[in-house]
DNA sequence: TTGAAAGCGGTACCAA
DNA sequence: TTGGTACCGCTTTCAA
């Protein structure tokens, strides 16, 4: 009676979608046989197979991953796991990981949070989605990093650490990028250093500040220190307080990340009319795309963001295959990407 | 048994996660009653209940919601299908979209497509997981449009248009957007203009630049027009390019899109050393966040993203609930953004 | 190589 | 309100 209704418009009734069945009962051999054709590595006659596939394509049949998936305990979907999107970086990272996945013939469930509370949220319907693994580029704490393991989901961070928990994890050598782009502003003779840091709760924010800070202490220099939210905005606002505590005395800013760097170069332009990098070096970190417009040519420490995420597929697929495999961190080392906004030794 | 073996470390081979089942013996009543704990509407006594919560707390049970859609027909999956993740627009239109489909307890499946040609691959996929629903801000073949149909799978295009088929669809009015930047530009005495437009398969881009034409056409003007990628460099060289096409003499310049005046600013200031806006007016369209940056000021038309994506949503969801719902089109008019590039009148 | 049959973990109908 | 039971669409033994 159903069929009745919607027998007018578009196609008459076909509302249920082929099964392997019907597929099997078109060709004329078991439902066992169709499910062996769509299955690598299954013993299947070529004439069987043959015949299968001329009926499945008549009748637009495609294996349903649902419900393969009840049965082999394997979705084939990884959970991505983005705490902020609108940061310019992560949509780079996004998109290559998607690539990679995709090529592994693994399906990415998105998880975008709003803000980093959502984390327990999006954990729940991880568990529930079964998915076979997860990617996380957003804080995790140690209890939600043992839920993974509790639930025997593997994952990977990016950018990220495992406070307590050892878990594994790819990320971008932050202390060593620090330290290229501090060596070559002392080598150019700066001496009067800021720092714009990164939100308080995150791990690589803090370890660019203290990558630079510790390179500086080398040299004796004490820097000006002010916080920010990895934003524009922050930027801005952070080149003022430097600006205010160092009596307008700079001759060069560190900023923990790209986006905030270049708030900083049109703060000072614009607030306080100075020349970068004549008057004023600013360097980043990470190297998006808009650090290379002609406007701010960020002198910059770029992540390597398609061999992390290479090594953030590639070690989740290890752990899909083998949960046991011990954590591992794999660290690599940004590339010193000179600009126009700093004058470098 | 189960337990035991749990006791000892982590969690010694016992791999299999609670179900239904579990709960049901642990709790004493029956597998169905555990089910209709997780289902909203099920009729169930408090009582029972509250055995079922505590039983289901105790082992970590989550419903497996692959299971669930199994037999409901219903994945609470949407795939979300966009082509170019990198063009600083779409990150926040995907956040977006993120947000508002899991407030409706819809999981976003993710198809982050390289190259347009990737979609044949992603709706393969799409068709085999079946989602509920997929929203696609990618360009479509008819061919492609009719596949949703067939496979009764309810689609939403952002900010495309189905050519050939009719298709619900949600989108920015560029034509009116556009009016409002030229005459904006008229009135304040522009008269030699040049348009930089996107690419060719783009209907947007099309749309945009045919805006332009139009409003400009009634002024009895006709620009230099040369194309674009929508993306920086090709705001460089679309520069580059209107202005050996006009002998160097250009009062205003119209992007299709603001990664692409962005790119204009930048060749204008560095390549001609014009002040803009003072020599050269330049307008873009979409408002990004860079486009608000004081390096830029950009003038454009800012897409209400918000509605957009609400609208996408709401759409999206009425179509999953019937099918049968005809398609329609919502068009939202962008605002004005008024910036330093441009003089106005 | 093939088909029959037993699940996978839920949902939903039905009778009690 | 409850439990029993027949699926959902596929994978995977196991015999034949």
């Amino acid at each position: 009676m159903t069929k009745q209704v919607q027998a007018e418009p578009e196609h008459a009734g076909r509302a249920r979608r082929p099964t392997s069945y019907d597929v099997a009962l078109l060709a004329g051999v078991s439902q066992s046989a169709v499910s062996r054709c769509f299955r690598t590595g299954s013993s299947i006659a070529p004439a069987t197979r043959a015949k299968v596939l001329r009926a499945a394509r008549e009748l637009g049949y495609q294996p349903n991953a649902i419900a393969s998936g009840l049965i082999t305990k394997r979705s084939n979907m990884v959970a991505v796991i983005i705490s902020n999107l609108t940061n310019l970086y992560y949509p780079e990272v996004l998109a290559s990981l998607s690539a990679k996945l995709d090529a592994q013939g693994v399906r990415v469930l998105l998880f975008a949070l709003a803000n980093e509370g959502d984390v327990d949220a999006a954990l729940d319907q991880v568990w529930r989605y079964r998915v076979d693994g997860a990617i996380a580029a957003a804080r995790l704490s140690p209890d939600q990093l043992r839920r993974f393991a509790r639930h025997r989901v593997p994952v990977v961070l990016y950018n990220r650490f495992g406070e307590e928990v050892s878990v594994a994890t790819v990320c971008c050598d932050s202390i060593g990028g620090e330290r290229l782009l501090v060596d070559g502003l002392l080598a150019a003779g700066h001496r009067r250093f800021g720092v714009i840091g990164g939100p308080e709760d995150s791990y690589v924010a803090r370890q660019r500040v203290e990558g630079a800070l510790a390179r500086l202490a080398e040299a004796g220099i004490t820097p000006a220190v002010t916080g920010g939210a990895f934003d524009h905005d922050s930027g801005v606002a952070g080149l003022r307080r430097l600006m205010t505590m160092s009596d307008n005395r700079l001759d060069a800013v560190v900023c923990a990340n790209d986006l905030m760097a270049i708030g900083a170069i049109d703060a000072a332009r614009e607030v306080y009319g100075l020349n970068v990098p004549r008057q004023l070096s600013i360097v980043g970190f990470d190297g998006v795309s808009p650090a290379a417009w002609a406007s701010y040519r960020l002198t910059t420490v770029r992540q390597p963001v398609e061999r992390m995420t290479d090594a953030a597929v590639a070690m989740l697929m290890e752990r899909v295959a083998d949960p046991d495999l011990p954590p591992e961190v794999r660290t690599f080392a940004g590339t010193f990407q000179p600009g126009g906004s700093a004058r470098l030794g």
